[in-house]
DNA sequence: GTCTCGTTGGTACTCAGTATCGTACTGGCG
DNA sequence: CGCCAGTACGATACTGAGTACCAACGAGAC
């Protein structure tokens, strides 16, 4: 026997896909889980609640990689911090799926969503701000830094949600890449005196950049 | 004697200010304002809404000006888009800084704003996606300057509400200068084969970038 | 006058969420 | 075995947001 919890879950995601989450009242799923409607509200503070997951030890898990960054490690904190919440959907499975196609469809939930991301983002930004306060522009840098890292990672995992991708590895190499465009800003700031030149890449042939450089001015 | 809905507008605010958000019950407000209950909610459609502007008309403004995009003018579309949105705060005055210390305290109106902030980085989205879509990691790209745009914006904007910031001709500078941060993303994709080169900033002397470029590949 | 039509007020209802109480089921300890 | 915590559960009653529906009022059109 499943503990209450579980029932309460299952029921409700049966009902939500049923017959919708609006005609669904917390009695009934109460009700189908062969339990009392005080103690669905002892597991879950709202109705939403059931579907949604539980964040906090996840947020928990971010918090925690960030805070352990050395400043040449900052990049790969935050790299393996979107890697731990990307773990975190890989291994939930199809559980997570069925969360994202409630979450397309469903407002409230949608609502919720929203504003969980929005928690991820101003952690990062916590531990960023702490990185560039002092350097020029920093606070703005460091938001742009912590919505981009989120933005990227979610880019990515919306499409292994939808199914778009459905291996873990390539997933994960996605995320990776997407992270490129994100950490962008972290890299190099923008002076408002000169021209400001950011090289990313691996490859390093000067005479090559040189003349893509001298090509680029010359367009503009 | 004003219009019903602007009683009630009138009566939530100081309501809210005087006896807080979840001490005030709908009846009250309506009370206040002279009216009947029925009356507050068919001009608002939840008790949130009353103190949220309405965004309906705003984005309507923010997708004309997108709209009218030629591609070399893309970058300032978005500026003026973003203007156009910071002339909207700046005209209200102290009702959009009453509304942020709410939304500052009150968590329901909060995760709404949160909402409302993400219709805008939607619209922005939807609109450079269609610039953005066939070139490289395009999607991506342009989710990334939707959210950037918007968090560059609003980084800017809380100072206003927030009083850091009172003139209205340095808080539009310095959006104007966030948003340089925000569209560094837009101006080049990074390849994944050579190095890719982003210059922004306004001055053009091509030697003197030549020797940057040279002494920072040096470097590194 | 009366016939609409739009705005309003009033009433009754559903349902989420809160508070509170009594009860069953545990494990530990004498 | 009896007693005693602590904990999970169920039932009831309540508040308040949001919905549905209906009756009344007022302003113009004819």
């Amino acid at each position: 026997m499943p503990t209450a919890r579980d029932r309460l879950v299952a029921a409700a995601f049966e009902l939500f896909a049923g017959q919708g989450y609006d005609a669904t009242t917390v009695d009934e799923i109460a009700a189908k889980a062969g339990t009392g409607r005080s103690t669905f509200f002892r597991h879950f503070p709202t109705k939403d609640d059931v579907v949604l997951p539980d964040h906090e030890a996840l947020l928990h898990r971010v918090d925690e990689r960030l805070a352990t960054a050395s400043p040449a490690g900052r990049e790969v904190a935050l790299r393996e911090a979107a890697g731990v919440v990307l773990a975190h959907y890989l291994a939930e499975g199809e559980t997570a799926r069925a969360r994202y196609r409630l979450a397309s469809t469903v407002p409230a939930i949608r609502d919720r969503e929203i504003a969980s991301v929005q928690r991820y983002v101003r952690l990062f930004a916590q531990h960023v701000h702490r990185w560039l306060d002092t350097e020029p522009d920093g606070p703005l840098r460091a938001e742009l830094v912590a919505s981009s890292v989120v933005i990227a990672h979610n880019h990515v995992l919306r499409q292994w949600l939808r199914g778009d991708v459905d291996d873990a590895a390539t997933t994960r190499a996605l995320v990776d890449r997407a992270l490129d465009h994100a950490l962008a800003v972290l890299r190099g700031p923008v002076t408002d005196g000169g021209p400001t030149i950011v090289i990313t890449g691996s490859d390093r042939d000067v005479e090559q950049v040189v003349r893509d450089v001298r090509e680029a001015l010359g367009r503009s």
